[in-house]
DNA sequence: GTCTATAGATTGATAGAC
DNA sequence: GTCTATCAATCTATAGAC
């Protein structure tokens, strides 16, 4: 049993990163003050100076790992699946990676997605790469989509992408997973995208367990 | 011909109101300094303070316009129609309502969306109910395209407003009134949320010229 | 690795002349 | 209504002791 600190400072540079990246998301980045990060990890501000530079690289760090762990965790279950799947097997596996990562990467993974307009423009230029790839990579599932004749000639690919983010993104924000998995979510979504919310004309009965993942 | 300032001074307090409402949803609420703002506007910083009592009076009013103009610009558009009109007419209504909205406030309407994390104690208790109203309406509108069986009882209706206002709140980042008109992308979006975005099992032919409208 | 002390710049806001 | 001048508070960041 060796210390006994506020944080248990396993790793002060980890946690000054997770404490960071909440602060950045929730207030902001200029409303982020380096004391405020200081008094929560239970040091002095100037001790941050140590594991970090400067705030400008404390922010940048927080957003790349964010948008890395985002691209990464996609192409992840992308890989896991045999090389012959189909667009629409490869466009829900991606659904559930986006879905997941948001998850598991938290307030990294939401401080890439929110926090780049508020970026240093030094700092900026280089995430909005990231950004990007991310949009690139979406656009691509979508393309494969129409290839293989499953999307119709009239929705847009542009304002398909929006619609999904919007909607995958939205997720962090209040799935439950006491109520309810990812995989059931991430189910609802791709239905409500492909097939839309309309009954077909002959009704159908479905399970509704999916429902309950949602809280508000 | 009377006086001609850096803006044309017919009214200050306007003018900063809008200059604020851009710098709010651009650069946040703490990194828009009360400096920039009379900058743009070609008066001192303390000039200010003879429109508004503080920073903070000033982020409500924008907040609160924005929030305002939402919901009473949707309700002008339900109200215009008959009174015995379907789920579905109210619903494609509200939707073009809330696009319009976004694309007649602008900033107004995006500070209300983007800005209510960021604001003081104070001043975001009173707004978290203005955005409330707006989440009930919305809800309403679903549960009555459920009421008349416009949706299928597998959808969650939570996740469907999420899915809608993701995609709706994304239309004032990209749309482009001459490559096409507000009244084809929301069709385009009452489209996909309807009837999804995959084929029927028989292909049809529609006009691609919404396609058009969305530039990136 | 963390501290104390402090420099140097910037911020929201006030007082009072015009 | 807008200005000049200024204050008190707060911010990022550095220097050097321990």
């Amino acid at each position: 049993m060796a210390k006994r600190n506020v944080k248990s400072n396993v790793d002060m540079r980890e946690t000054l990163l997770q404490l960071a990246a909440r602060s950045f998301v929730t207030q902001g980045y200029t409303a982020t003050t380096m004391r405020s990060l200081a008094d929560q990890a239970g040091i002095e501000a100037a001790s941050i100076y140590y594991h970090f530079s400067s705030k400008e690289e404390l922010v940048e760090v927080v957003v790349a790992h964010g948008g890395d762990s985002i691209v990464l965790h996609i192409q992840e279950h992308l890989d896991a699946l045999p090389p012959n799947a189909s667009a629409e097997t490869r466009f829900k596996a991606a659904v559930l990676g986006q879905m997941s990562a948001l998850i598991k990467f938290g307030d990294y993974a939401l401080a890439h997605g929110r926090l780049l307009a508020q970026l240093p423009d030094k700092a900026r230029e280089g995430q909005v790469k990231r950004h990007e790839q991310n949009q690139r990579l979406w656009t691509q599932l979508l393309e494969g989509l129409r290839t293989e004749g499953m999307l119709r000639p009239d929705v847009d690919i542009a304002l398909c992408r929006v619609f999904l983010l919007g909607c995958i993104n939205s997720v962090q924000g209040w799935f439950n997973p006491r109520k309810g998995s990812l995989d059931q979510v991430a189910k609802q979504i791709c239905g409500m995208f492909f097939e839309g919310v309309k009954p077909a004309a002959k009704a159908r009965k479905v399970s509704r367990r999916a429902e309950a993942a949602a809280s508000s």
